[in-house]
DNA sequence: TAAACACATGAACAATTATTCATATGAAGG
DNA sequence: CCTTCATATGAATAATTGTTCATGTGTTTA
C-alpha cells in the first residue's frame, strides 16, 4: 500500500489528482481551522448553551445562574470561565457579586442562526 | 444551606427572584437547548471542520478526503457518519466510490459567520 | 464467482472534558 | 480584624469522544 506521512492511503487510482491539488491550494491554514473548531466547541455543551440562553435575556450573577439551571455554583463558575476566555461573555463586579452578560450581539446572532437551521430540519 | 433538586444553592438573599422567575418562564425547553448543543458539537472538532471546508469547494470521495487531510480512511469514514447524521452532508454512490458534499448552503453560511466573528477578534 | 477495491463499522484504547469536592480569594459588615 | 457571603480554582473522578485496528459490506472486473 502507498503511504503518505506514514499513513496508508488508497491506491492513487482513486485519488482525483487535479481536484485534490486544487483543494489543497485553497485550504485555509491549519491554525485557522483549529481555532474555528475550538470556537464551536465552546457552544457544544448544553450547560454553556443554557448559560448563554439565560444571558441573552438578562445579565446575571453566578448564584442566580446556579439557581436557574439547578446546578452547583462551582460547575457554573468553571463554565463561565470557559465562556469568558472565548470572549463570549463579560463580567462586572458589584460588591460581592459578579454579574455576567453577553459580550456582544454577535453571540445572539450565532445562536439565532443555528436555531433557524434546526427549525428547518 | 437551602437546597433545590438536591443541589445546594446560595441563600436566596442572593437570588433576584423577579429576574429569576422571568427568565425561567422564557427559557426554551431543555430538548431544544440540548439539540442546539449537539448541533454545535458537530462543528467542534477540527477533523470535521476540515472535512466541511474541503466539501465547501468540491464534492469528494472518502479516499480523496483521507489523502487531502493525511488521515486514514477509517477515521474519515467515522467522522463522515457523524456529519451525515447531523444532516450537514449528503452522499451519492458512483460505482465503488461514495461522493460526499455539503447538504445545503446553510452550512456554508454558518461557517462564514463564525469566520467573520473570529476575524473581528 | 472469485478477487480486488472503496467504504463502513464494532470494539479497544487514548485523550479530552464536565462535574464534584475541598479550599482559596476577595469584598462587605459587624 | 474576624466572620460571612459570593465567587474562583486546583485536583480527582466520571463520562464522553476521536482514532486505530480488524473485519464486514457492497460493487466492479477478471
Amino acid at each position: 500500500m502507498p503511504e503518505q506521512n506514514g499513513v496508508e492511503v488508497c491506491e492513487f487510482l482513486c485519488a482525483h489528482e487535479s481536484v485534490v491539488s486544487e483543494v489543497r491550494e485553497h485550504m485555509p491554514d491549519e491554525d485557522t481551522l483549529f481555532e474555528l473548531a475550538e470556537f464551536y466547541k465552546v457552544f457544544g455543551d448544553s450547560t454553556r448553551i443554557r448559560i448563554l440562553t439565560v444571558l441573552c435575556r438578562h445579565e446575571m450573577c453566578v448564584c442566580d445562574l446556579a439557581t436557574i439551571l439547578s446546578m452547583n455554583q462551582s460547575a457554573i463558575s468553571h463554565q463561565l470561565r470557559i465562556l469568558k476566555q472565548a470572549r463570549l461573555i463579560t463580567s462586572r463586579r458589584e460588591g460581592k457579586q459578579v454579574f455576567y452578560s453577553l459580550a456582544d450581539d454577535h453571540v445572539r446572532h450565532i445562536l439565532d442562526t443555528a436555531i433557524e437551521h434546526l427549525a428547518e430540519r
